[in-house]
DNA sequence: CTTTTGACGCGTA
DNA sequence: CTACGCGCCAAAA
């Protein structure tokens, strides 16, 4: 497979990538599931994530259910509508209601034949 | 090698 | 509901 190994960075892609569309996960479930508990750097890898990368970071939001801002200090509007786009709403203000687009965790995903 | 920063989480006021 | 501070770990300079 694929001389991984990289780092624990990839393990976020690896957790972000295997998101299903219509939910949205949150930093500190990336970070538990990656096994470090440290929301910053799930933020950090998010940032640091390649355009090349087939992370749908957009799909990564922060415990309030809204979505998070970039050093500018703007959202980004492209994200919101994407989500929107993959039928989840969000109720006034941008949040997202978690408890029904929140993602359950890879235990939901996961069919025995995914590999890692 | 050390220091700073970073798309956060949570408790308390 | 919002605002402030502390804690966390890793990568980059």
């Amino acid at each position: 497979m694929k001389s991984s190994g990289s780092s624990f960075y990839d393990r976020i892609y690896r957790l972000v990538g295997m998101i299903p569309p219509g939910r949205v996960a949150t930093y500190g479930q990336i970070a538990r599931l990656a096994g470090r508990c440290s929301p910053r750097n799930v933020g950090y890898a998010m940032s640091s994530v390649p355009p090349d990368s087939p992370v749908p970071w957009h799909r990564v939001i922060n415990s309030r259910g809204r979505i998070s801002v970039r050093s500018d200090g703007e959202p980004c509007d492209a994200q919101r509508q994407m989500l929107r786009s993959e039928g989840i709403e969000f109720g006034p203000g941008g949040t997202v209601d978690l408890s029904v687009f929140g993602w359950r965790g890879p235990a939901g995903e996961v069919s025995n034949d995914e590999q890692w």
